[in-house]
DNA sequence: AATGAATGAGACTTCATTCAT
DNA sequence: TATGAATGAAGTCTCATTCAT
């Protein structure tokens, strides 16, 4: 008998403790962890729709749910709110970007890329609306910017040699091309509803396939 | 005799300052106007550089050389200065494109035209880089910006029925690619150093006509 | 056997948790002091650094490895945090004077009391900045600045009347200066290093005791 | 006839303009002045009775009937207020000591220096206060600090020279006496009413003769 | 036409304090 | 007892706009 009660007792009591005790580590991580994407992902919307100077952090507070002061516990600045959001967006988009396999291009790999790119534009529409707004007005996250862009360097190369192997008669100027039509798809897509996003995809590529055709045939 | 010539001086600045006469009215009339580029033409440059919400009327006033309040007496608000570059910019920019005489495009008008949109835009840079970012960041303008699109539909008429009559089997795709190609172009002149925009405008040149030849080729 | 152990073990740390039995409530009770001590030590190092306005709760808390919930379970408020401190080391400071023996003061007690005068300050030197500091920013703690000084009274008569048994013909003028010296003793210990404490503590009691001396020789 | 009706005009005229013309640069220039004084003015009142954290930009603004704004018109910063208090006050203070005439102090000079210190101090009790507190509780200010001090060490001296001059035994020990006795009447003067200053100014500089006596005597 | 002092709304940010756990 | 997420009031500061001159 008062064996059962002891148990109880401990149940009871335990209960109380658990009760009473502050959340453990993992679950705070947790709730830190929600709370920073829901900061940043109702920015995003905010920047990419209104512009970063146009949003106000009572905005982004609001449409979140949270108070004002809540958001300066997880960003020490507005400004943080969006490197954050840059960097940690960036770090997602580059991460898919891996062709640096021998230096060398095939056939398939190439086209690859090319819908990799479209895809990368197309599932990330209103980040690169925020990301060109901010290159826009910001002079500050230049070097960013670079950074960003010299990424994309060895694509290059490895793009103007593989025109070279397939018989351009001028690599340079074909992938000036190209890079202007990838350029103005990007645009498109990202700026504008006009054209759906597939179909702008195969024109593109059949526009593509043709520069490389041509200079096969012209050869 | 010294007496008359002070009191004609005195006479002559009293006509300066007289508003009534007609001669000043007209000369006021001059200044007004002046005054008014000057500070629209300060107020792009810096909007330009630093983004409409960084800019500040004290900035503009400050770099045009005048007050703060002379500002507010030629614009009603900040906004409004805004506006009226946008409005002025792109009447300007408009009042070139002029193709609409029969509703049919030679091969003479259409590379005029696409020739045109070049000179167009590399002469305007900076004016284009403030209305991409403009519209990137305020809600506000949407409807100008509408209207600055619809003007352009009457062109895309054109050129559909030229690329008909070129013999295009595809002349609906054709024109996506080539406003593509016309659409990156824009963005690397107006947004990077990257190519010389003659190169470029040559290479762009020169992709649309094959994509016209190719048609009459396949045909 | 070993289940026994398991049992025992959590027999104890229930006992442990459990806060009625008299042991516990006990040990209970100095956790609790030592935490109070430790929070208002942390912030009296803190407060006297910077200053009371520019210490917060966060860096109190963090400084004495506590949460800052559990800094207002043991304080309701920033300001009762200070409020302890003051009370607490004038209380100390106080007991250490207790010359209200027979009301009359010997030349030993009397030069006791100056060189415990100069031991108070020197072993407390954090604590008065601090109470100078909020005594200078704080109006709300006048009151409590008055009992301190009033608490002083009795001995400035026992000083007085020393004087006067020591033969001074002007008493109030030499309590004056007597008094004096000893501030201006404080002050430099206080808050500057440049002169050695126990130098000035020799020098400054040399002059009290020509000045005793003096009042002798004249009579 | 004529005549009289032009001049009458341009008089008309003339008021009309003047009426409308902006202030002259002069009449802004004073217009600044006076506020900036005033704003100081305010700020000090405020500072030196509730401290430099504990006052805010509204109440400065407020109690000086001005809107938070315009204070920003005229200072960076809050801090930027109480730099310059803190600057053109020892400045005026500073403008005060002048005793390095030929490098030797002259009983005169001496007496006349000490006077002048108890002047300083009981004219600008207030600033005197809002110093010590910022001392107190800004390190930022430190450097500021320095070398108000700095500018009192040739001072030093000078008064060290004449205690020697003046058969002084132990001149260091006789000048941390002199100076302890003058740091209490400060302090006591800035924080008290306890004694009034003419009394406590005649104490100090009598016991000030005695000790530069009593060497003499001893001599 | 022209000036710049002045305003006030609102932006960003901090922090004492509360509260669910 | 102990945690730290969450709040909200208040603080510093900016800036478009007004207004007397």
């Amino acid at each position: 008998m008062h064996f059962f009660l002891t148990v109880l007792n401990l149940t009871e009591r335990s209960i109380k403790i658990k009760i009473m005790s502050p959340r453990s580590a993992k679950q705070y991580s947790e709730i830190r962890k929600q709370k920073k994407e829901l900061i940043m992902e109702t920015a995003l919307e905010l920047f990419a729709q209104n512009g970063f100077h146009a949003t106000s952090m009572s905005q982004i507070a609001k449409k979140a749910g949270i108070s004002k002061g809540l958001a300066y516990n997880y960003f020490q600045s507005k400004n943080e709110i969006l490197e954050e959001i840059l960097e940690t967006s960036s770090k997602e988009i580059y991460k898919n970007i891996d062709i640096n396999h021998d230096g060398i291009l095939t056939d398939e790999e190439f086209y690859f890329f090319i819908k990799k790119t479209f895809q990368l534009i197309n599932r990330n529409r209103r980040f690169w609306k925020l990301y060109t707004s901010v290159v826009l007005q910001t002079n500050i996250l230049e070097e960013k910017n670079k950074s960003m862009v010299e990424k994309l360097t060895p694509a290059f190369d490895l793009i103007r040699n593989f025109l070279i192997s397939k018989g351009s008669k001028d690599p340079d100027g074909d992938m000036m091309v190209i890079s202007t039509l990838l350029k103005g798809a990007s645009v498109i897509m990202i700026f504008s509803d006009f054209y759906p996003s597939e179909l702008l995809e195969e024109k593109i590529i059949a526009a593509i396939q043709r520069i490389l055709s041509n200079n096969n045939v012209t050869v």
